[in-house]
DNA sequence: TAAAAATACTCCATAGGTATTTTAT
DNA sequence: ATAAAATACCTATGGAGTATTTTTA
């Protein structure tokens, strides 16, 4: 015997514990005297006396003593770590990094965070707010796992999978004459003040609304850009403009700020994953399950 | 394969550290196909995929690197456990509880604990000052397990081991008439105040003095009795009378007080290490040890 | 004499070896 | 074409079984 294996350690347990090598080796289910046999190699390995034989008793040495403390750690080590493993497989357990835009702050990341800490309460987030761009950049880096973003992307490495589409609305202030309405036609906007995403910050939405807007014959009317929605949202509040805005803004729950449906239904806006194809982490699997399914369920009502 | 075995441990821990089946099995001393088919095995058993291999490459999954951390540390566990057990055998580590007498502490006790500490280091001393009645109750009741004490004991299953002989001096203050002799006659002191060892706590003592002064003719003059050997000390020191000590009084270095050599050299008295016979621990056996050791050394100055 | 551990021997499961195949670069 | 892992097949070590002996309470 070169090394010390563990059904050594699990052998001398069983004897360490009954202290009475015919008792332990029926609870092993071998018989004594292979017990005995692979006790006596344990110790001639060790070259340490572990246990106190007479005809009629067993007792631990001091050394003993300490070995079967020690080899009982060990033995659970040995078991935790094996459950781990398989828990790390089956995304049950590890860490994750996940990069996201901030509009899905209102609705969908709380969402999935909810239900994917409840199913997987083991497994670490770790969650960074990100542009889009940042987000594409930092995959391949790897310092995301996995990116919230809208699409396009555009590099073949990373895979993408739209969870979400997301309807324009419109909003308006509590005040404004159009208010009390609950579907509007694009075309009644043309004289309206407008406050639009950026071309800059956001420039899928910037182009989305001058074309929708362009396709019933108008050139919106801007009177402030800005970046993120809750801002955009908040200038209307303050009776500054009307704006077109993904539907997640009516999340945000302002009172001064109406939403209305848009007649013509223009092209939906979607929210995607996005990760490294080469490998999908256990991990990484259980988010991207987590998530399709809040945004399927968030699509129902 | 019913259960994990260190070899696989092992095993894995090197193809993880070389990312490389060849490699790692010439480390291990073992054929490839050996290696790959341990690594398998282990895989199937555990159910997890620790190691993506491909035909030009091997790298751990995120299983495999919770699964090699672990592993490692198993491992480690498993050597210092060896380590530590071969060391409990040799009396270097473990734990070891000592009774011994007040009179002990004036010099034979700390010599032997400073040389013990010293050898070694990792046995955890555990020290408490009892009386020899308390020792001999003490050390069947598992309460210590080895008592520096004053024989006889009496209990056949205690083993005792006399390693001190100490003979008895005279303590005189330093401007009594006697003080400037070197070697007095015990005949002499007929007529002193005695400071005596009580005979409820000091019997062996007590008894002792008593028939050495009765040998010679005389019963001494008792003005004090008490129990402790610097307190007569220190109330010879005070002027109150002379008195009759073992010679670790001379340890106590008290100026007032000259200790004088008796002429008719009485018996003396012992200190004698007692423990358990029927199992000498290692940590007891270096004890043993260093204490004969200590108090052989003691002797010769 | 009875209970329990150790010894003697036998057998076979499996760790490990050699030769070869497969596969991706 | 080459490097590296996997597969096929063989060998033999040693773990486990049965029968027996030894020991001492």
């Amino acid at each position: 015997m070169a090394v010390i294996e563990v059904r050594h350690l699990r052998y001398f347990r069983a004897v360490a514990e009954d202290l009475h090598f015919g008792r332990a080796a029926e609870r092993l289910r071998i018989a004594q005297p292979a017990l005995s046999r692979q006790i006596q190699n344990l110790e001639r390995e060790l070259g340490v006396v572990l246990l106190a034989r007479t005809q009629r008793s067993v007792a631990l040495t001091p050394a003993g003593a300490l070995f079967l403390e020690r080899t009982q750690r060990i033995l659970d080590e040995l078991i935790k770590c094996v459950a781990d493993a398989r828990r790390v497989q089956a995304g049950e357990y590890g860490h994750l990094t996940v990069g996201f835009i901030h509009s899905s702050t209102y609705g969908l990341l709380p969402a999935i965070l909810e239900r994917f800490r409840h199913l997987y309460p083991e497994v670490e987030l770790e969650l960074h707010e990100m542009t889009v761009a940042d987000q594409i950049g930092a995959l391949p880096r790897r310092q995301i796992d996995v990116g919230l973003l809208r699409p396009p992307v555009g590099d073949p490495e990373i895979k993408v999978q739209t969870i979400l589409e997301e309807r324009f609305l419109l909003a308006v202030p509590s005040k404004h004459a159009l208010a009390a309405e609950r579907v509007i036609s694009l075309q009644r906007l043309a004289r309206e003040s407008f406050i639009l995403f950026s071309r800059q910050q956001s420039p899928l939405f910037h182009s989305r609304i001058l074309s929708m807007c362009e396709r019933v014959g108008f050139v919106p009317h801007v009177v402030q850009h800005a970046t993120q929605i809750h801002t955009i949202v908040g200038l209307v509040g303050a009776g500054m403009g009307i704006a077109l805005v993904p539907e997640t803004a009516s999340n945000l729950r302002i009172s001064s700020v109406n939403f209305l449906e848009i007649a013509e239904s223009p092209q939906p806006v979607e929210i995607a994953l996005a990760w490294r194809m080469d490998k999908e982490t256990p991990a990484l699997r259980s988010f991207r399950q987590v998530a399709t399914l809040v945004a399927q369920k968030m699509k129902m009502t």
